[in-house]
RNA sequence: GGCGGCGUAGCCAAGUGGUAAGGCAGAGGUCUGCAAAACCUUUAUUCAUCGGUUCGAAUCCGAUCGCCGCCUCCA
């Protein structure tokens, strides 16, 4: 099954094929430093994140690069204010990045490249673009010269001829044309800077991408990522340095995430109305952020909003409880009859899930089981169609209720005790955790487990309300549960017993 | 002004020529001491509006209305 993915440079969708089988190079623009991300930022690296996830899912190698750009006007501006130096402010949201998206799970990089660590190799690219006569020099400063370069636009589907240049600031007069941008900025009293044959200053903004991606992915890479926003200017202009420098195609595909809108605008620094993913973790559980974005297809822009967060967060709680009630079914132990002979089968039966052949599936559990080959099936359809997150999901939740059906019919011991049914049962489990796991979630189930003192206090607890209900003294028992519940534990009274859930 | 995109149920959201996925919320039922979870049933004769093409359109074309992004800060 080919994956298609729709391409911007083209426009159109196509069947993708790496420059080396079996291997997938890809970049994605970063952030600059400066100040908190926000959903917009935590949207790009949660999609180029299962979008990668896929990629290795579908047994690709992928080589992925993300850079920083950790020296910008931005920077030495808010350095300034602060009284920091910009390497300080740098460092301090490089690592805030990584303390937010570790938490969501977003897969590190391969390398995370900083434009202060690669200041030569940026030189050597604005050297042979002026040789080239790609670009010029004018008093320190280094522009490149757009008019040379015929194919410029070619990204944002837009002719030179079609921008109005100097409407939000004045074009610098130093320049041959308005379209022309900044290879080389000369420096500025106090501000950071490198000697380079062009003078003392820092490399403009679009350069680093073009000299870094070319150094770790080679002069054609197979995939370049990045936000709507980008494309005009910084992915046109990385294109036109590229290019002009190596004579060959920069990126075969470039894929180009939506904008995070609040209130129906873009929520960006520059609007001051962003949320910040360090406000946002608080309230909601990574999985749920997740989810959010993943209700959507990647191109498309999607409204924040609480209250389509705790949509996220009711779906994604559907979720855990089927995988705890498969959890909770496996537990019960199988001790009944089968032909009239008694048979005290292995509680943990399903994990000989290996040696189990279709063969042994029972007649009445086939329609389960194609259930479960189906999500596969439909998974994997979706995704190949241009990363179809929504009804990738769709199968997702389809399983879910198989898997609910599936048990809400085993209401005996002896149905509880059938092999065949708890293989499936664990296969569909195990089904839903591999293609969760591509969309990054089911992470928390594990965490919950990891403190040994909640659960040996919760079987306290349950067991002395269990004492009251005997006593049919439904007050005390009822009082319980409703203090538990204030504090975020939600308990369920089932056939096998009391269960007990955070709830978040 | 130029370029691009969007408008699908109370909400979120797929579907882009063959008769409306999925989720959230709601209603009724089953189970339960009551809940919770789960299951079953139910919720758009219709896809911004108006025309057109077609045997057939949410999907193609035209017009209108509304919304959004980009046009050198932006993920």
């Amino acid at each position: 099954m080919p994956l298609k993915i729709y391409n911007t440079l083209t426009r159109k969708k196509e069947e993708f094929r790496p420059i080396e089988e079996g291997k997938v190079k890809m970049y994605v623009c970063g952030l600059t430093p400066y100040s908190d991300c926000h959903m917009g930022h935590t949207r790009c690296y949660v999609t180029f994140d299962i979008i990668r996830r896929y990629l290795e899912y579908k047994g690709y190698e992928v080589t992925f690069i993300q850079n920083f750009t950790d020296i910008d006007d931005k920077i030495i501006e808010r350095a300034k204010q602060r009284n920091t130096s910009c390497d300080e402010l740098a460092k301090k949201y490089i690592d805030e990045y990584f303390k937010y998206m570790d938490k969501l799970g977003i897969k590190r990089a391969t390398s995370y490249p900083k434009v202060t660590e690669h200041i030569q190799e940026i030189i050597k690219v604005v050297e042979v673009l002026i040789e080239k006569g790609s670009a010029y020099q004018v008093e320190g400063e280094v522009f490149f010269e757009v008019g040379n370069f015929k194919e410029y636009g070619k990204l944002s589907g837009r002719s030179l001829d079609e921008m109005i240049h100097g409407t939000r600031f004045e074009v610098d007069a130093r320049k041959k044309a308005p379209a022309d941008f900044s290879l080389w900025k000369s420096a500025k009293e106090g501000e950071p800077c490198w000697d380079s044959p062009f003078g003392k200053g820092r490399p403009g903004w679009h350069i680093e991408c073009s000299a870094m991606a070319i150094k770790y992915l080679g002069e054609t890479f197979d995939i370049h990522g990045g936000g709507r926003d980008l494309m005009f200017p910084h992915h046109e202009n990385e294109i036109a340095q590229s290019e002009s420098y190596t004579g060959k195609q920069f990126a075969n595909f470039w894929i180009h995430n939506g904008m995070v809108t609040l209130n129906e605008e873009k929520m960006s620094k520059s609007l001051g109305n962003e949320f910040l993913i360090k406000n946002v973790l608080e309230k909601y559980s990574p999985d749920a952020i997740r989810l959010f974005f993943i209700g959507t297809h990647y191109k498309v822009p999607v409204e924040f909003s609480l209250e389509n967060l705790d949509q996220a967060k009711a779906g994604i709680q559907r979720f855990y409880n089927t995988l705890r009630n498969v959890d909770d079914f496996l537990k019960i132990e199988p001790t009944t009859s089968i032909d009239g002979e008694m048979q005290r089968l292995p509680k943990d039966a399903h994990k000989t899930l290996l040696e189990f052949n279709i063969d042994q599936i029972e007649e009445k559990d086939k329609e389960f089981y194609e259930a479960i080959k189906q999500t596969e099936e439909r998974f994997t359809q979706a995704m190949d169609d241009d990363f179809n997150t929504p009804i990738a999901l769709a199968a997702l939740y389809d399983l879910v209720t198989a898997i609910n059906k599936f048990i809400s019919n085993m209401n005996t011991l002896y149905e509880c005790s059938r092999f065949s049914g708890r293989v499936l049962l664990k296969l569909a489990q195990e089904t839903l955790y591999k293609f969760g796991d591509i969309f990054g979630l089911f992470k928390e189930a594990e965490e919950v487990q990891k403190n040994e003192l909640v659960p040996k206090l919760m079987e306290v607890i349950i067991n002395i309300r269990q004492m009251a209900r005997a006593k049919k003294d439904w007050e005390t028992s009822d009082k319980i549960r409703a203090e538990l519940n204030k504090l975020g534990i939600t308990l369920e009274d089932t056939l096998h017993g009391t269960k007990w859930r955070l709830t978040k």
